[in-house]
DNA sequence: GAATACGTTTACCGATCGGTAAACATGTAG
DNA sequence: CTACATGTTTACCGATCGGTAAACGTATTC
């Protein structure tokens, strides 16, 4: 049971801290609202920016899963999976919870690139970066790496965009962009 | 001698802002980091959140003024100047200072869109959509407004990532984005 | 049943949070 | 010089911050 209990509490605490904010919420309101006490919650992690850092390398997880099954489940060849990506995306946005990207946030409450919370917010990039990549060269790409960058810079806009103003007519920009991007990513000669 | 001494305690609100966060600022620190008696602060602005809503206020003044500025300098045609917004992006990435959008962070901090902060992060980038799309229509883009949101998506992608990743490929690619889409949209037949 | 071990709760720590009241300078008008 | 107004400092408020020690309950072992 403390297994679980321990992945119950991390689970918990990243609906919260999603929602409020690493600094906005506080281990007291954190143990009220996971049902943990503090003390076991210290018996767990030893301080609250390990249990950051475990949230996050759980959402890390679950983002980058959640993604490239929806990718799968919505496109087949490479090419259309890299476009795939943005109706993803547009699914994500019109969640009722959506609130921004977890890594986003933590780097903006941890802004020193040194910091171990900023660092694992800096991989989960590189890792989607990463998985762009792989589909960009599947999918034949003249410079699999420059097109993955440049949806990569799509995606985050969108994201930042998408909680600012709304899903309403994010979505459907960030595909046209990444369509294009893609068209041209793609073409025999340039 | 009033007047200069509240633009002061902004200006270096807005620093102290910029450099620490919203929430990890205390309105202590801020009294010791900017000169100001904590007492006089209040005299000025009757919360935190006020003193935050003025600094936001401005540094959306001088951040727009400064991308108008600075794309004016860079190129004349419209065309010319939608792309050198990204050569703006690039210098001000490479500033040593630099720690993302004042903006992104406000948002991040302050999620929920009906806070005024959020409100005021979301102007902002509205106000910027706003000088795209009037550049777009002066280059006689086909659709101003989307060509707008699709460079706006970029920057805000590039911003995020040159916090996370530094400034080393960002600006270029996201120079390269903006120039396929600039050419996309500005074709007279597509 | 006594002793050991382990996880939980309760109560508490000093520091800091946003915010304020009262004491204290300082300048100006009569 | 007095009287009043203005602005600043000092000291303080209750609440909450991240983190901890000790009391307590419960199960296992001998």
């Amino acid at each position: 049971m403390s297994a679980s209990k321990r992945d119950d509490l991390v689970q918990k605490s990243l609906q919260a801290f999603y929602r409020g904010g690493f600094h906005a919420i506080g281990m007291d309101k954190l143990a009220k609202e996971t049902g943990v006490s503090k003390t076991a919650m210290y018996k767990h992690f030893r301080s609250k920016e390990e249990l950051i850092l475990a949230t996050l390398r759980l959402r890390d997880e679950q983002f980058r899963n959640w993604l490239m099954r929806r990718v799968e489940a919505l496109a087949e060849a490479p090419r259309d999976q890299l476009l795939a990506i943005f109706d993803a995306l547009a699914e994500w946005f019109e969640e009722p919870g959506f609130k921004s990207c977890m890594f986003i946030k933590a780097s903006s409450e941890y802004q020193d690139r040194s910091h171990p919370i900023h660092a694992i917010a800096a991989e989960h990039k590189r890792l989607l970066l990463d998985y762009f990549r792989m589909l960009a060269e599947k999918a034949g790409a003249q410079s699999p790496k420059a097109l993955a960058q440049q949806l990569l810079l799509i995606k985050e806009g969108a994201i930042v965009l998408a909680h600012l103003h709304g899903p309403k007519d994010v979505a459907r920009e960030a595909r046209a962009a990444a369509a294009a991007l893609i068209d041209r990513g793609l073409a025999d000669i340039d």
